[in-house]
DNA sequence: GTGAAAGCGCTAACAC
DNA sequence: GTGTTAGCGCTTTCAC
């Protein structure tokens, strides 16, 4: 930078304020600076200006992973719009265990980031109460997290009811639930759909058979396809079935095509999530539409708004907590 | 740092020789200084260090985008990796403009990451040539890039060879490529793919009917879908479908099941990544595995090795250029 | 509108 | 084994 002021003959903090756009500065000289910056080709270090300014011009994505579509598509939605405000994301892969979460949302390590979006699977926030988060943070996820920040959430129990009331709505008195959760001790998103599944049923009146709730190993095609295979074999009859991600419906579909039993005809499926493959299944998969996008927008507006006035008001605006509602697609899978 | 040496009653080089699990200090000491570490919640301003040492313990991943799995799977690998050493993943997403690849790849940029995982599909090599790779770089995908850095690929040619050569040897005459292109200037997935299908067709002494070639908006399972829908409102007969892409052949499956046709009987099909969905299609659907974990272990293992001896020999290790190699994964939808 | 001085928090290099 | 000195490249503050 020095060099840049030499050749421009003037001084470092004209550069400096030249190249951050600041006002103040007559056009003849800008124009000089400029000059000089691309003759010598000179580019900041941003370590400097961290430093020294604690601008980072990152923002940090914490998940468990990167390998669902999920986290993938909120990864991208957030970096193609950090690019136009000139940041960029900086990734952090906790694979969902309890020490790198804490590990990740420590202050030194969120003062890396300007701003952080927080999906946190097993650390309690009990846990996150003493961090002081002078780093802006919206959190999603349905774990609770403590009232003091942001909180962005899609509607598990709701959804899950719309599909489980669709289901019997349309005659199905025995679902299946596949990914389902009994423990309603824990807040994750196979309890809290699940609970949506109970809600429905208790509406109109219906018991849930035991038999019918099914746990799963991991929500991939095959784990759906090795569920409905247990409950099979298990011989408790059912006549729909509410898978808990579309993944996982699609070994779901698989099995009962294995097996000859018709969709929709002898069972209705529902899957979660509404994923680009849904309209390309056989037969077509009716879904949970989540609001993925908006629940991305929400994050971001959130997230913007709180980097723009970091430091200004104090704590000016309270902490939201959103729920994003969930809609339904029906396609042929169902009746 | 200067009030934990305080604390400590030591040197703030200390409690750096200390933080750093730097040799030479006293067990004594290093006690004392963890002590007061902990005592003063103390945490390392990594700006400082980075400003300093030049250490970021980050690496950058520069790539289009991460909502197809493709990248997103690289990501989550790398990520998972990069922990183990302490490191974290910063994402840079190019969008596929030309603009910002150049501005991703540019020094200034690059200096923020101690090594740079990289992927490009607008920039020429030409000038990839200019700049200076003081950044350890491991260049992956199709395109070419200077001779001077590290490239990993995955066998476009080789794979869709093997799926072109597997239906026409199980009878297929009329093979549709669905994402293929007839131009052969540039250097992406979609005309390596072809050139492997066409060598397959010259291999065997079958002439390949150019309205057979079928180009495609986006590799997703609408893409698809079209593409056959154009292929059968065309007219031209058909008894096999490469599809350039797992997630295209989807699209592919659908159509055909709408307009009656049989897979395999009427027609095969194979796909292109084999993805964890394959398996569970209805038909389970064939395809070309491309090795795609093999490939990220192969980048890191380079990216390690680069970081590793990064200021010792100078340029030690002479450039790699790896090709994956592909294979064929086949299940029902081909004979 | 522009510049000079000071210092952000750490670590490389060397002295003891 | 431990301390001292200097400075990484920028920006904040205040003077002109």
């Amino acid at each position: 930078m020095i060099d840049v002021a030499r050749e421009a003959d003037v001084s470092a903090m004209t550069v400096s304020n030249v190249i951050n756009g600041r006002p103040g500065v007559s056009a003849d000289t800008r124009a000089r600076v400029l000059a000089a910056v691309s003759k010598l080709g000179y580019q900041m270090n941003l370590a400097a200006r961290h430093l020294r300014s604690g601008r980072t011009g990152a923002v940090g994505l914490i998940v468990p992973d990167l390998d669902g579509m999920y986290y993938a598509q909120l990864a991208d939605r957030l970096a193609r719009s950090l690019e136009r405000h000139g940041q960029h994301l900086a990734l952090v892969r906790t694979g969902a265990s309890r020490e790198r979460e804490l590990e990740a949302v420590s202050v030194g390590r969120l003062r890396m980031y300007e701003g952080a979006v927080i999906s946190l699977l097993q650390v309690e926030a009990a846990d996150l109460e003493r961090l002081s988060f002078d780093t802006p943070a919206v959190f999603i996820g349905e774990r609770p997290v403590p009232e003091t920040v942001d909180h962005v959430m899609m509607d598990n129990v709701g959804g899950a009811l719309l599909a489980t009331r669709h289901l019997l709505s349309t005659g199905s008195r025995r679902i299946a639930i596949i990914g389902g959760s009994d423990d309603d001790r824990v807040r994750d998103m196979s309890t809290l759909r699940t609970r949506g599944y109970r809600q429905a049923h208790a509406e109109l009146g219906v018991e849930v058979d035991e038999g019918l709730v099914l746990r799963i190993d991991s929500f991939t095609p095959k784990g759906g396809y090795q569920a409905l295979t247990r409950l099979r074999e298990s011989g408790v009859p059912f006549d729909g079935v509410f898978t808990l991600t579309d993944a996982a419906a699609l070994g779901v579909l698989r099995a009962l095509a294995d097996v000859g039993l018709r969709v929709p005809g002898d069972v209705q499926v529902i899957g979660f999530d509404n994923g680009t493959e849904t309209d390309f299944l056989t037969p077509r998969l009716s879904s949970v539409e989540p609001g993925n996008d908006v629940m991305a927008e929400t994050v971001l507006d959130l997230l913007q708004r709180r980097m723009g006035l970091a430091g200004a008001g104090e704590d000016g605006e309270p902490r939201t907590h959103t729920m994003v509602p969930a809609r339904l697609a029906l396609r042929e899978s169902t009746r």
